[in-house]
DNA sequence: TCGCCATAAGTAAACACTCGATTACATTAT
DNA sequence: ATAATGTAATCGAGTGTTTACTTATGGCGA
C-alpha cells in the first residue's frame, strides 16, 4: 500500500486551507483531490464523504484543544491563574495554528450541534472552572453561564478582530491584556 | 402592477428566515420562492440574484443599525452612559428581531469584505465613542481597537450563548450586567 | 530467497442531482 | 397601450458520490 496515513493527513491540511480560504460550502472534493495530489475517489478511501472529512477535522481538534485547555487549568490552584493559563492556551493556539484556529471558528455554528454531550469540550472547561470560582466565593453577581460567554467574547472576538486585520502581530503579546481584560470583567484582582 | 414593494419584502423575511434556519448556502432560490408564495423567476424581477438579495438583507441592516447605535451614543454625554445606551441597543436589537440579529451574525464574516469605507458600521461607531474616551484619557492601557474588540465580544457571545440555547430569557434583562462587564474591563467606574 | 497474492490505495469516468439563472409567455394596473 | 409583475419550463454548470478498474506493497508458503 502507498503510505495510508500520511496521505489521509495530506487531505486534511488541504481541506483545511481551503475550507479557510474559501469557506467550507465553497471548497468541493474536486479542489482538496487537486491541492492533495490525489484523485476525488481517493477521498473516499479515507472518509466516508465531505460531511465526514469536516466532522473530523472539527471534532479532533475541539477536543483535542479541550483537553489542552483542562490540563493548563489543572496545573494552576488559584481562580486568577487557571484563567490566565486558558487565555494564555487560546493565544498560543492561535499563533500555533491560525488556520486551523479559523477553521473551528468558521464551521463551530454547523458542528456544535452534533458534539455529544460527553466529548471533551472548551465550553465547558471554561464553564467548569468558572463554576468553581462561584462555588468558592470568589466570583459575585455573574452566573457560570454568563461569565463564560463574557471571557468567550473577549478572546475570540480579539481573535476574529487580528483575522480580519482589525488588529495586528501575534495574539501571544496580547495574553497579559486580555488575562486583565476577562479578571476586570469578573471583579477579580490580579492576584500576579 | 401587483404590489411591487409588498412582494419584495416578503420575499426579503423569507430569504431571512430560510438562511437563518438552514444557513445562507443550503437556503435555495426554491426555497425562498416556495416560502413566499410566489415562483423563483418572480424573484429576480426584484433582485439581480442571490448575491444581491444577501447584500441587501445584510447592508441596509447593517448600516441601519449603526445608524440606531450612533444616535444612541450621541444622545448621551458621558462615556459610562453612551457605552451604555449602545449596549442597551443591542439588546433591544435581538429581543425585538432575534431572526434578523442572527443573520447579520451568520453572514456578516462573508459580507464584511464587501463593505465600503463610507458605509456606516457599528464596529466603527463604537471605536469612535472609545476612541474618544481614549483621548479625553478616561480609558488607560488598552487601544481602540483592542477595547472595541473586547465589548464586541462580552456583548456578541452572549447573544451567541442565547441562540445555543446556553442563555435563556430575553437580553435586555442582562442589559445592566452586560453594561457593568464593558465598564468593568476599560477600567471605568460606573457612573450611573 | 523467490514468487505469488490478498488487500490497501489510487485512478478516471460517469452518475444522479441540485443550484442559480434565463427565457418566452401570460397577467395586471395605470 | 404599455410598463411592471408573475409564471412555468428549461438551461448549463457544478456538486458529492459511486463505480469498475489498475497499481503497489507487505506477508507467507514453498
Amino acid at each position: 500500500m502507498r503510505s495510508g496515513e500520511a496521505t489521509k493527513e495530506k487531505i486534511k491540511r488541504a481541506a483545511l486551507e481551503l475550507f479557510v480560504q474559501k469557506g467550507v460550502d465553497a471548497g468541493g472534493m474536486r479542489d482538496i483531490a487537486t491541492a492533495s495530489n490525489i484523485t476525488e475517489g481517493a477521498i473516499y478511501r479515507h472518509f466516508k464523504g465531505k460531511d465526514d472529512l469536516i466532522w473530523q477535522l472539527f471534532a479532533d481538534n475541539f477536543s483535542g484543544f479541550a483537553t489542552t485547555l483542562n490540563d493548563l487549568q489543572n496545573e494552576q490552584n488559584t481562580l486568577a491563574g487557571k484563567i490566565d493559563a486558558m487565555v494564555r492556551g487560546f493565544c498560543r493556539f492561535y499563533d500555533d495554528d491560525e488556520t486551523l484556529f479559523r477553521f473551528l471558528l468558521l464551521v463551530q455554528h454547523g458542528q456544535l450541534a452534533k458534539v455529544s454531550e460527553d466529548m471533551q469540550n472548551p465550553i465547558d472547561i471554561v464553564q467548569g472552572v468558572l463554576q468553581g470560582g462561584i462555588e468558592a466565593g470568589e466570583i459575585g453577581g455573574a452566573s457560570a453561564q454568563e461569565a463564560t460567554a463574557w471571557l468567550f467574547g473577549i478572546v475570540l472576538q480579539t481573535a476574529t478582530f487580528h483575522i480580519y486585520g482589525r488588529l495586528s502581530g501575534p495574539m501571544t503579546k496580547r495574553a497579559d491584556a486580555l488575562s486583565q481584560a476577562c479578571l476586570a470583567v469578573l471583579a477579580l484582582p490580579a492576584d500576579r
